[in-house]
DNA sequence: TGATGCATGTAATCCGTTACATGATTCA
DNA sequence: TGAATCATGTAACGGATTACATGCATCA
């Protein structure tokens, strides 16, 4: 899955300029899950739109660059089926804190818990803006989404507060802040 | 984080080839959320070694392409040493499946269950590949991230075992296979 | 006054993957 | 016989990020 496809998919709920795509995917309940920035968005809908899968319309604005509408096209949305249908690739999981508590009984217990603790406030920081997107309505798919990373957020926090007070519980803790 | 830490950080744990770091990393209680390729890994060690990070001795063998076996050098420790201490990038997870899943009420249930049932294989593979790991024992840094993974699989898994019976009892589904 | 939001775009650069090249051994 | 494992490495290519360039409006 490609940018292509990401804004195909975005722009298959309704026109949007290349901005507001940016922001629904950094924004809404998607975000979790998905990354793309404006380097790697603009050529691809300027490349779609050759391709004659999307439409622009310009919109005049004072004091800033023209608005572009993009439009998907009855082309556009054929080449988003056909890349839904596509087997999706396996999920993708990085995570820098998981490999640094690979060296736990190395590092000093202070930073251990410091790095547990900006893990939990990401985690959490990820669960409230979920919330925050069902204030609104959710369309199904988003839905599942968000209940998805819900599940999984919220398991992982729950894990992480466990091991917080086992560190918290282990001798040697005096030590710095 | 990049490959150079990665090996560094492999190598701390005792010797080993470029091959079987590669193995470490891909068969290791740690796949599931770090990933290299030798056309990567292969580079990284000499470049470390040329800083002085690494040591290598060379393995005569028949038939196959000497063994080149790395191991850290102190300097090396106190380069891995200070990446750690770095704050960890945000854990990054892409995920296909759930962007495919946004389009579920466009998409035939059928493939909407074969979707599913895709990932929860995939998430099953990965919970057995941990226990796997976990027949051994396990340094407590690895046992820590496997712990971590385990929690998060699971309720991924029970996430998607509710929701499969949900569009399971949606009504028309007579469909084809 | 200075950050943030709105708005688009390009170019340099990075980091990594994929594919290729080589080749013996072992297992099914 | 053909696939998988062991073992190292290079080169081409890709896909995206980062930084840069521009500039007004608004809010604190």
């Amino acid at each position: 899955m490609n940018v292509r496809t990401l804004c195909l998919g975005v722009l298959s709920f309704g026109e949007a300029t290349g901005y507001e795509i940016k922001k629904e995917i950094e924004e809404g309940p998607i975000s979790h899950f998905i990354e793309a920035s404006f380097g790697s968005i603009y050529p691809a809908l300027t490349q779609l739109l050759g391709e004659g899968l999307l439409t622009v319309r310009a919109e005049e604005q004072t004091g800033r660059p023209d608005k572009k509408v993009y439009a998907i096209t009855e082309a556009g949305r054929q080449a988003l089926a056909r890349a839904l249908s596509v087997v999706p690739a396996r999920d993708k999981y990085k995570s820098e804190f998981l490999f640094q508590m690979l060296f736990q009984q190395y590092l000093a217990p202070s930073v251990v818990l410091a790095s547990i603790d900006k893990q939990l406030a990401d985690l959490r920081a990820d669960l409230a803006h979920i919330a925050t997107c069902r204030l609104g309505e959710l369309p199904q798919g988003s839905c599942f989404a968000a209940d998805y990373g819900q599940a999984v957020l919220t398991a992982a926090v729950a894990f992480l507060e466990e091991k917080r007070a086992e560190v918290l519980a282990r001798p040697h803790i005096a030590a710095a802040e």
